[in-house]
RNA sequence: CGGUGAGUGGCGCAGCUUGGUAGCGCACCUGGUUUGGGUCCAGGGGGUCGUAGGUUCGAAUCCUAUCUCACCGACCA
């Protein structure tokens, strides 16, 4: 490709609303333009990229043995009804109407219309398991776009969907495509961890996440710095940290006014923080038989929300008591609270219930205890894991400490099980000639957010270093006052010819421009390799072959430059 | 949905307080100049000032309504 004949779409100066390296570096770049909020245009150089990822992405699948399929974005309401989603979803699911007023969705996921596909194509037993994928266009109306291409409302995804007889096959295929993903991500040539994660509303048991580490990311991971462990910081076991030591001292009331906080009463008792304990009082669940339940943390953990919505004595989704009704019942304020003699359940987080002769409010205003323990001041409470993880914490697989980074979720795979299948009457007859609910399982891949993820993890302050295996281009030809020197223009015009035929992806940047123009152009859009032509080497018949990523340049003969080129793979 | 801020040539912005000929940089076009890291000079084209209404002799500027966008928060396969 020529960049005279091409569209470039560089730009000097970034917009005002791009805010992480990728979004801007892909505006500048001439990757995408926005058209409208999370809609973006993919200009030449971008969609190149996409498909690339999207080739990887494709490859990978079927060696895994899944078939590739095209559904339609725009799906009828009813299955949507038939699934329970209609209702369920929420305004992030785009609701149209066509002519004749029949409702339709713009579709941000295809459960509903693959297993409405199986149900009627798929009969027996002897057809399965079967792993279907597409690469498609999806649509979510997403509350907040935001970061360009990271969190568009319109984006590529690959999604598979397969079907299985038991769950036994399920977790085979589940396997499979585990290690398919790791081997996308390793082909792309992403620093990458597969994370366990909570399968949220899309329900199912099984389920992780695929995170491309990056400051930027919008999520947190907790993993171990000497094992796989990894774990979305939500889902993460906090194991008991610090010692359990014996009771010294007996529980005595102190004055603490004013003092509201952890930070306030370890302040003003001078003790530790991890010497004091905080009571949180939530709803209790309606099988319990009491309004509210305390949740005691040590003084420097936090509460972790969807750990304690699990418990069974506690009301899920989690609600926080109203601080009115606590002290109706109570007469003290939340700043005050403390676990002894409270007259509702106590559950205590593993690292709380190591501390002996802690501080904790006395449920009086502006008292709080010191010296209370466990065995003789509460007696009646129950151990659970409440906590989020913090850096530092012993992995819970018993291997390391785990340390928290930020990642960007770009594939995640999930064991569905029978929720649509049940819901939507898709089955097979089995062995027995009876009619048997299908097991089924989900993976994607977000295609354009791997463009995005790609950048945030390789740009330098030039620009875009792409990773060889989804750059736009291999090469770029940079001539040096082509258009002054006939040598030059020779040279480059073979080079490009001989690349060209070689199968290499070339750009050969003929613009009638000065070097610093076509240097920072090239940089900007982060082409591996570059080629520089000028009159300085071809006097010893040579030309230079620079590295993106580390800068480094040798001069190589002329007719080296091809087989040089095919080799950096 | 709540909070904050912004809408002026393709991009980045000034002008608004105190109403009176719409400006600057980049980009673009023409000519020259320069040529291994975003040259320099001269000339040129391009804007219903988000939209609608109002006040006024006169509105980018003041008032009202409305739309859009961004950031923070809530939310989220």
């Amino acid at each position: 490709m020529r960049t005279s004949q091409y569209l470039l779409a560089t730009q000097k100066e970034t917009p005002a609303e791009a805010e992480v390296a990728s979004h801007q570096l892909m505006l500048r770049a001439g990757m995408v333009r926005k058209l409208a909020s999370g809609l973006y245009n993919w200009l030449p150089s971008g969609l190149r990229v996409v498909n690339k990822v999207a080739a990887i992405v494709r490859d990978e699948m079927n060696k895994a043995g899944a078939i590739e399929i095209s559904m339609p974005v725009v799906q009828p309401a009813d299955l949507w009804v038939e699934s329970g989603r209609w209702d369920d979803y929420g305004p992030e699911l785009l609701r149209i109407k066509d002519r004749h007023q029949r409702d339709f969705v713009l579709g941000p996921t295809h459960e509903e219309v693959i297993t409405d596909l199986v149900k009627t194509e798929v009969n027996s037993y002897k057809q399965l398991p079967l792993n279907l994928y597409q690469i498609q266009t999806k649509f979510r109306d997403e509350v907040r776009p935001r970061f360009g291409i990271m969190r568009s409302r319109e984006f590529i995804m690959k999604d598979a969907y397969s079907f299985h007889i038991d769950e036994q096959s399920l977790d085979e295929t589940y396997q499979r495509m585990h290690q398919a993903y790791c081997n996308i991500f390793e082909r792309i040539g992403l620093q990458y961890r597969p994370v366990i994660a909570d399968s949220g509303s899309i329900g199912g048991a099984v389920s992780h996440e695929f995170h491309v580490l990056a400051d930027s990311g919008e999520d947190d991971i907790a993993y171990s710095d000497s094992s796989d462990y990894a774990a979305n910081v939500e889902l993460a076991e906090a194991l008991a940290v610090g010692e359990k030591t014996a009771p010294s001292q007996r529980i005595k009331l102190v004055d603490t006014p004013n003092a509201k906080t952890i930070d306030a009463v370890s302040k003003l008792l001078e003790c530790d923080i991890t010497k004091t304990v905080k009571t949180l009082i939530v709803n209790a669940s309606e099988e319990s038989e009491h309004d509210f339940v305390a949740l005691v943390l040590r003084g420097d953990h936090s509460l972790n929300n969807i750990k304690a919505e699990k418990l069974e004595l506690v009301a899920s989704p989690l609600q926080m008591a109203d601080e009115a009704a606590v002290k109706a019942k109570l007469s003290c304020d939340f700043g005050s609270l403390g676990p002894v003699e409270l007259g509702f359940p106590v559950i205590v987080d593993r690292s709380a219930e190591r501390v002996a002769d802690f501080v904790c409010g006395a449920n009086q205003d502006d008292k709080h205890f010191v010296g209370a323990n466990w065995e003789s001041d509460v007696k009646d409470y129950s151990v659970a894991d409440l906590r989020n993880v913090v850096e530092g914490d012993p992995s819970p697989d018993g291997k390391g400490t785990l340390a928290i980074t930020k990642g960007i979720e770009v594939g995640h795979i999930f064991q569905l099980g029978d929720k649509y299948s049940t819901a939507m009457n898709c089955g097979v007859l089995n062995e027995t000639g009876k009619h048997e609910v299908l097991q089924m399982g989900c993976y994607g891949i977000g295609v354009t957010r791997i463009v995005a993820a790609a950048i945030e993890q390789n740009n330098d302050k030039y620009g875009i270093i792409w990773p060889t295996s989804i750059a736009p281009f291999s090469v770029v030809i940079i001539p040096m006052n082509m258009h002054k020197s006939h040598r030059v223009m020779e040279t480059a015009e073979k080079l490009y010819k001989e690349l060209s035929e070689a199968g290499v992806e070339v750009l050969f940047d003929d613009r009638k421009e000065r070097p610093g123009v076509m240097f920072n152009d090239m940089e900007l859009i982060g082409i591996p390799n570059s080629i520089v032509i000028g009159e300085r080497n071809l006097d010893n018949q040579q030309v230079e072959v620079k590295d993106r990523k580390s800068g480094e340049k040798i001069l190589l003969n002329i007719e080296e430059v091809v087989s040089h080129i095919q080799n950096l793979g």
